[in-house]
DNA sequence: GTCTATAATATGATAGAC
DNA sequence: GTCTATCATATTATAGAC
């Protein structure tokens, strides 16, 4: 009838602004990002969510295809933060350093704290982290080649530093967008390590001190890349 | 009769040098760094190490301790090469950016280069992200409480940078260390952004690219904490 | 649309023969 | 020490009453 590829008798009426729905995404969102895909049955997801059993079959098919629902619809709305901040980055026409600052904010704080009211967006950053490591390879490829949302960004980098390589550019693109990852994995590591010294709480006062770490590198000339690898041995011999 | 809490009709002979037990960790260690704990059965896992279903409750007592094991196991090795490479380092007693680099180069290879022989050492990055988003909590925690061999790095870090503050020391080797995982995780997003620009196969030469990108961060003078957030929010205001 | 009961399956663990 | 057969359990998915 409908020509979706629903099994057979799937939610009938209003296109995605279901209450029941919706609740369901973000008690997964969260429970999923607090400890990991494998780690939550749809048994303790419906009773969080208040609902039954059978509600995640009905509304999703299956418990993959919340999954999915749900990474698409926190990649969407990362996404859409990034490309509202780097244009607003953008009006301000500014050069280097304080530019460049703005674009590291744009592409950063999206994945990492929340706005007022989206209270669940920032999970996205720990939601990628447990897509990685729980080996959901299908989920991940889908994802990681969304990557036009990122090449405004890769442009703006190029304007801020012509002198780089686009090569090069990619590279330390991809540097930042791993440091977001400081803001969620091993944090307690540090805790242990500075006995306490760090405070590993306030997460953007972090992503100041990321931002702050990054740019040096970004503004760094070009490194000659063509001589042999520099490995601990041969550094010892 | 053995002291040990093995529940019962464990191993009796040899301490650690068995070679079913140890061709179980072997592989273990390979499968659960390339697809994530949750997926890997043991159905899979003795089949691939060529035993059968049961040995892994006979030498480990449950699925749970073979990887409690197991991590302990890469954990040592990979701090112990850290550490060796660390020494070598300050016998040099190189100052500024070559120590710098020789120092980066200590952290960064153990978890990401295998030496030739013990050629799984290289998969403990993976395993580590591995058990973040697996959400292995207790295991975490027990990793991430041996700093020990840490120490030592912020330690040389501070001599290398006598004029950053102790906490800022802590952030940045937290960020060293965070960069580790760019050359686990979402390379392949990476290769579709340079659309197949950048080479993410050579392990080695990204291990170079991290260790130039990083320097200038760590170099940087001390940023000036005391100051309100800049948020994307006040920034475009 | 919601919910209960249950089917179908897969897993970790173990007993006991060899 | 190794292996097979099996247990107990927990899970996703679904049929069908309301």
């Amino acid at each position: 009838m409908t020509g979706r590829r629903a099994p057979r008798g799937r939610p009938r009426l209003p296109p995605e602004e279901n209450a029941t729905r919706e609740r369901l995404l973000d008690t997964a969102q969260r429970l999923f990002a607090e400890r990991g895909f494998s780690q939550v049955t749809l048994r303790e997801l419906t009773a969080a969510a208040g609902t039954n059993l059978a509600s995640v079959n009905y509304y999703f098919g299956s418990r993959d295809e919340l999954l999915h629902a749900l990474m698409r619809r926190a990649a969407r709305a990362v996404h859409g933060k990034r490309t509202q901040l780097l244009e607003e980055a953008q009006r301000h026409h500014g050069t280097g350093k304080a530019q460049l600052r703005r674009i590291l904010y744009a592409l950063l704080e999206p994945a990492i704290v929340s706005e007022p009211g989206r209270r669940t967006d920032f999970l996205f950053g720990a939601l990628l982290a447990r897509a990685h490591a729980d080996g959901r390879d299908e989920l991940l490829d889908l994802l990681e080649r969304q990557t036009t949302h990122l090449d405004p960004f890769a442009e703006a980098l190029q304007r801020a530093l012509p002198d780089l390589p686009r090569e090069e550019i990619y590279w330390r693109l991809h540097f930042v967008l791993n440091l977001e990852h400081a803001v969620q994995t091993e944090l307690k590591r540090l805790h242990y390590l500075s006995k306490g010294l760090c405070d590993i709480e306030d997460r953007r006062a972090i992503v100041d001190r990321i931002v702050e770490f990054a740019l040096p590198g970004l503004l760094a000339p070009p490194a000659i890349t063509d001589r042999p690898h520099r490995t601990a041995a041969t550094r010892a011999s």
